[in-house]
Parts: structure tokens; sequence; C-alpha cells
DNA sequence: AAATAAGTTGAGGTATGCGTCAAGTTAGGG
DNA sequence: CCCTAACTTGACGCATACCTCAACTTATTT
């Protein structure tokens, strides 16, 4: 059944508040911030979502999903194969850095958002293409797996939250330099195997992050 | 005037709490914990250390001192240049990789852990010669700067993070992928300048990691 | 204009962690 | 052996943040 009317605006404030709350303070933002923020009592958050996840749920899937796509498509428009790549491992790291809540979202798993899950599951899947076409062009090192993909997202999210406050540019150089190490050009043997798939997944969702 | 008998053995009870609860939790760990570890109320905790930043100080230069020591004569040690750059780099990781202790004494500074700071800062201008060496020997590309180094350790801390309950062993190939790109032959333009010595200092000094 | 279901409130309980201080204990010189 | 300065104690106040629920308010239906 449809929600009363003052409920259902109240829950337009949530959702806002929220967008700008995790804008400004990343994913492990206060919820009682939230809440304040919307104008509306704590309960009243509770009482419309379950908890974190199902509001982190609810709104950044709308904030990601085009732009996940948009960095897809881009990059298998690119006529060059590494150009593709590269491009999109920085349109990547752009949303990063621009957002704390971005770089949460892409960096961890909150098992209890389902969406938001599906929707960067997938996205894995999409880029699969992306680092499969490099490598037939043979413009990728040949022993750079999709899962290796997320040790440059973790990196750079590091630099990215060492650095915001200081040189909010200086994530590129360091990504530059890894991305030199990735042309086939490059490639020296690697000492370890790449994380296998059920291990990436556990790995994002252990990452909590701000505790231990 | 000296210590009596009970504060110097709760003074050593103290210090050597620290060691194992910063190993276990990093330098963010709750003092009370350490002083509980330690037989001891927090109030003597207090009573013996002006705060967090005096206990690290107390602990940290003693554990980190001769370490930093030989990763330096070692790196210097080798007969190539490259190899001894690429080893200090690697054994910098392994101390970070081992403890979270170390790798928050290593990614940050603490203002008031006056001995610890003083550490780093002096292995910053060490490490100064191994680059130095490198480049000489045309050995690392050139426009590598001793202040991208804390960018490869942000890097490999976030990756030691999020890995090291899964795959304890796989920022060593996160690191190796970076390391391919500091080879000159790997080099091209980079996209924007080194952090200046002051930036790098005020990033550690804000790097407040755990929260935001 | 009731009646009622739906929704909101906000104080309060839980938990973590910092830092303090009045009261109590103890070491060690005289 | 006893006195006093040195030291320890642990409960307390503060702050943050989670989550709940009994009492209240409001939208909607008839």
């Amino acid at each position: 059944m449809a929600l009363r009317r003052d409920a259902q605006r109240n829950l337009e404030r949530l959702t806002a508040a929220a967008v700008e709350v995790f804008h400004e303070r990343g994913l492990d933002a206060p919820l009682e911030e939230i809440a304040r923020r919307a104008g509306v009592s704590p309960g009243t958050l509770y009482n419309r979502f379950a908890g974190r996840d199902a509001l982190i749920d609810a709104v950044m899937p709308g904030l990601i999903a085009a732009r996940l796509e948009a960095a897809r498509t881009e990059a298998l428009a690119c006529a060059d194969a590494w150009e593709g790549f590269v491009g999109y491992v920085v349109r990547m790291c752009e949303l990063q850095a621009s957002d704390p809540a971005l770089d949460d979202a892409m960096s961890r798993r909150f098992p209890d958002a389902a969406e938001l899950t599906a929707l960067c599951d997938a996205q894995l899947d999409f880029v699969r293409e992306i680092v499969a076409r490099a490598h037939a062009a043979g413009a990728l090192r040949a022993d750079f797996t999709v899962e290796d993909l997320p040790l440059l997202m973790w990196s750079t999210s590091m630099v990215v939250r060492a650095t915001a406050g200081v040189a909010p540019q200086v994530w590129r150089r360091a990504l530059a330099l890894l991305l030199d190490g990735l042309r086939p050009a490059a490639a020296h043997p690697l000492p370890v195997p790449p994380l296998t798939e059920p291990q990436l997944h556990e790995a994002m969702t252990s990452l909590a992050l701000r505790s231990r």
C-alpha cells in the first residue's frame, strides 16, 4: 500500500539528506546527522530504513549507475584499446576522487545493499570486456587480470584520502606511474598470483575501513 | 628525580602493553585497552603519558629505528642501483604489511611524537641518496622524486588493509605492477607535478585515516 | 466529524572511548 | 615503625553514535 503523503515527503527529504551527507562524509556518516538534516527524528529514519545499508541501497545506485555505464561505453567506443582501458580507469578514479560516497561504494561491499552490490558485480563483468579487448590488441600486459583492477582502485583511494586536502590532483600522478607499469613492454614477472574472484569479494566485504 | 619502584614497574608494563596492543590494533587502539592489558587503571596511563602521541613516541622509535637503518644500508650496499631501490621499497612495504602499528607510524605523522617524527624525517633524507643513486645509474625514471615514495607507501597500505585477511601477499603484486612503471623504459609523461615537501608533510599530518 | 490506521517523536538504553580528580594506598627515608 | 610525598585508583562527566518504543499527532476513510 502507498505511503501516507507526509510519510512520502519525509522519505524524500531523507534520501535527499542522505545524498548530501554521504557526499560530505562518506558512507559511514552518522545516520543521526542525516535525520537531523532532513528535519526528521532518528526514529523516522529507522522507521523507513532497516539500517545503513538499506539507506545506501536506496540512494547510491541512482548516483552511480549512469556514470558506470558511461565509463564503460566510452571505453569500448574508443578506437584504441589501450586508450580505452586507461580512459576507463582514470574515469573511475575521478569518480572516487570526486566524492567519498562514490569511493566507498566502489571500494567496499555493503552486504545488505543488494542493488548496489548487483550494480558493481555487473560492472566487473563488463570491465572484463575492456580488459579482454586490450589484451587482444596486445596493449595490456598479459598477466594483468580484472581482479587486479580493484588493487588500483584501492591504491588511488588511499592516495586521494591522504592528499585531497593538500594537492587534490596528485592521485593522477600515482595512477600514471601505475599505468605505466601495465603496458606490455613494462612487464616483468609478477611475484604472486592475482586475487581469485571469491577472494576479491571477501576482501571488499570485510573492508570496514575506518575501524579495524 | 627517579620514579618510585612501583611506578617504574607500571611504566614498563605500560610500554610493553602498548607494543602489544599497537601491534594488534594499530596506533589508534584504545588507550584503555592498553591500560587494562598492563594491569593498571586508565588514570595511571594518563599519569605517565600526556596522551596518545607521548605513548607512541615512547614506544615506536625503538621498534623501527633499527629496521629503517637496516633497509637503508642494505639498499646502498646493493651493487645494482635498481635492485637496491626496489629492495628498499619492498622492505619498507614488508614492514607496513607485517604490523598495523608500523604502517601507521610510516604513513602518518603524529605531531606530538617528536622522536618518531625526527626518525621518519631523517629517513626521507637518507632515501634521497638511494633515489639519487638510481637516477645517476639511469635505473629509475627521471621524473620520479623522493616525494613520490609516500604515494607508493599509501597505495600499499590500502591494498594491505583490504587484503590482509584474504590474501596477505597480494600487495606484492600491486607493488610489482607499480615498480614496473618506475623503470626508465616504462616512463611516459606524468600529468601532474610531485608533492612538494611541505605538502607531503601536511598530507601525512592531516591523515587521521580511520575517521574523516 | 469521528474513528482508525499510519506515522512521528524524542527521550532513553546501550556501547565505545577520552580524559580527570578526590579519595585511598604504598614506597621508602628518617 | 611511621610519616609523607609519590603514586594509583576507578567512578565520573563528556562526547559520539547506535537503535527502540510508549506516547503522541496526523492523514485518510467513511
